[in-house]
DNA sequence: GACTAAGCGAGACGGTACGTCGCGTCTTTAT
DNA sequence: ATAAAGACGCGACGTACCGTCTCGCTTAGTC
């Protein structure tokens, strides 16, 4: 999944060991659980993976890069399941979302690495590349579902069709980090609710207006 | 506006310079532009305050703190203009806030606090206090406008009407922030005008799915 | 005795600790004897000092300094007694710096800084001045006696003094550094004895040939 | 020269490449010119070499082994000249040792090694099989010639003459030495000059009270 | 002519120490 | 009591070498 080395150069020497790579996120995993991100050093992940601190060093370019890594791994077990209707599926996401940003892990490290992407546009990137442009797919395949169940209407415009898909996105993701972070307030069944509601309401309107 | 120290004892000895209060959040502020938040440092903001390290620590615990009043104080500046529409109102604001989170300063600090107070109670607190709902005041006074001239109905149930509240300052806030600091697009007047109909869709969806 | 700071900037600040001169000195020479110039690290001296590895690099430069001026205080100890005759002062004197050179602390350490200071300039130019320079009066002090005592002749010319107290100097110096560092044999009475009278020999002949 | 490996095993596989030994002692001693002691690392003088780090660990046992080898071979080029005269020959040896000394690999290498050795039993007897012992030759040539030639007077015990050879080594190694690394004053025809008529002076006295 | 055993270049690996930086505290003198 | 100055203990940083290891590939001598 990682893209991080891919050394074309495929000489002579002692390989990387693969072991390493596991054991390095997963001690960063739990060393997030059992430290946060700001206590959570480059030493102490590398003492619990059992390896020297110069392997990591060769891998990742530093906590953030690491970090990401780590995290992107438990993103991808969102998944969409095929409810049978839009409501459903958008408050299933949400809420899977919201479990996901409810864990230590998770919670400690996202924030802060999109902080650190801030003065820093390799890093962004990666964060983009690694975790948030792989979620899209949940956005376009539950549209693609409402549209063959005839939920949505199709969209022809293509290019608006992926202005709406980015937005929709930006609108879940967003309002659902800010409650659980920023709000801290509980994302429970109600609230994912109403949320689901005001969307759907939302996407309506844009679909009949956008046809106006 | 800072509550920060307060300190109930009495008044013997030398007072506290209020220069130096002002000095030291603008050159915070400033070293924030230049350095971001990681690489801005206590003895630097002292530094260029002109002012020695133990006057910063007199008044604030650590560097996120500070950087919490720093910012706060930006916040501020937001307001609503009274255009007599409620899309008007909503495009002015969601556009003010992403102008907001462009200042290099805003970006850099704001994530990063956040990413801290996940694991640091009192700061999430203070970041509340000094922040967030502070800003709520411009979704509760864009609906009573909206209410008196008509575009919104009179919610009767204050617990359901401070819920909504709670939803809609959630979703607007997180919405431009996902969409500046994550998916770094720039909000521009279109993608404010779609995100404002999503909204106002939502909004009337609500209000007669509340109805019903 | 070091000169290494005297800052004339005598304003404000808490001042150096003197009692971190002296424990990091002390620890510096505990651990040359147990560990030996190569094994001595300055984060282990700090520990053994009580002291923080920055206090070390706060007053010297590296190990090579920091050696240097713990083991110049023990070159001090040396003195020429007054026995009445110059051989019985030469063989003392021989004898006192054997010893020296047998303990672990200054064998271990004085041929490493000499090493390191063939390409160090700054640092050939310390040990001269803290350790080397300070042994001549050995050489010159027992001249003067000797002179006194009729001895030695006196020298009218003091630019061929200098030079014969020079040569002396490392004549002496070299021979006992070369029997027991290099050579590795015991500097006993029986090799002082034939030293010396090798030494009274050619300081006869030189004065004569001087004379010629 | 080397005794390096020998190892007893039978001569299965692929033979050693004796171009790789040369091409090391070679990059070793260009790397001290370039470096010097502190700064030579292994794996540079195997980049200079053109061979793996492997390779050299395969021959020496570390840094300093691989040093004494290296300029080890530059103290057999000294050599005694038959001038017919005891002072002449002196004064030759002396001022080929020094400039043997003032090579930059030499000056750097020997003290380094010597100093490693207080603390490192076969190293120390490393340095003397192939530097320290290997150079007595001349004093003992020296002699022979000078007793030929009747300068000396020949020393029937044998014991006493191997102990007076040995003082004499070490006083001339020791004194050149030391003038030149330690002092670091030039060692010119002036001071081997002076320097040999002491030695020469003491020879006679400790002959004469030899013989009493 | 295949087999075998060591040598070899390459480079990753677990370590250790480096010298620096920032933290938040403490100690001094001066207001 | 507060202020500026700056030394202090602490802990992490990212780098550099160490000496070892695992690769795939020669390069001999032995069957």
């Amino acid at each position: 999944m990682q893209s991080r080395s891919t050394p074309p150069t495929r000489a002579g020497g002692r390989p990387r060991s693969a072991e390493a790579d596991t054991a390095i996120l997963e001690a960063t995993r739990q060393a997030l659980v059992d430290l946060g991100w700001t206590k959570l050093t480059m030493g102490d992940v590398a003492t619990r993976a059992g390896v020297a601190k110069t392997t990591l060093y060769r891998r990742w370019a530093g906590k953030s890069e690491l970090v990401v890594d780590a995290v992107a791994e438990l993103f991808d077990e969102l998944e969409l399941p095929d409810s049978g209707s839009l409501a459903t599926d958008i408050e299933s996401v949400v809420l899977q979302f919201a479990a996901l940003l409810g864990r230590p892990e998770t919670k400690t490290a996202l924030m802060a690495v999109v902080a650190e992407s801030t003065s820093d546009e390799p890093l962004r990137e990666r964060i983009r590349t690694s975790i948030v442009d792989r979620q899209k797919r949940l956005v376009l395949t539950g549209r693609a579902r409402a549209q063959a169940r005839g939920e949505l209407p199709v969209e022809p415009d293509t290019a608006t069709a992926a202005m709406t898909a980015d937005l929709i996105f930006d609108v879940i993701a967003g309002a659902v980090v800010h409650r659980a972070l920023v709000s801290a307030e509980p994302v429970d069944t109600e609230w994912a609710h109403r949320f689901t509601l005001l969307i759907l309401g939302g996407l309506a309107a844009a679909a009949s207006g956008q046809g106006a």
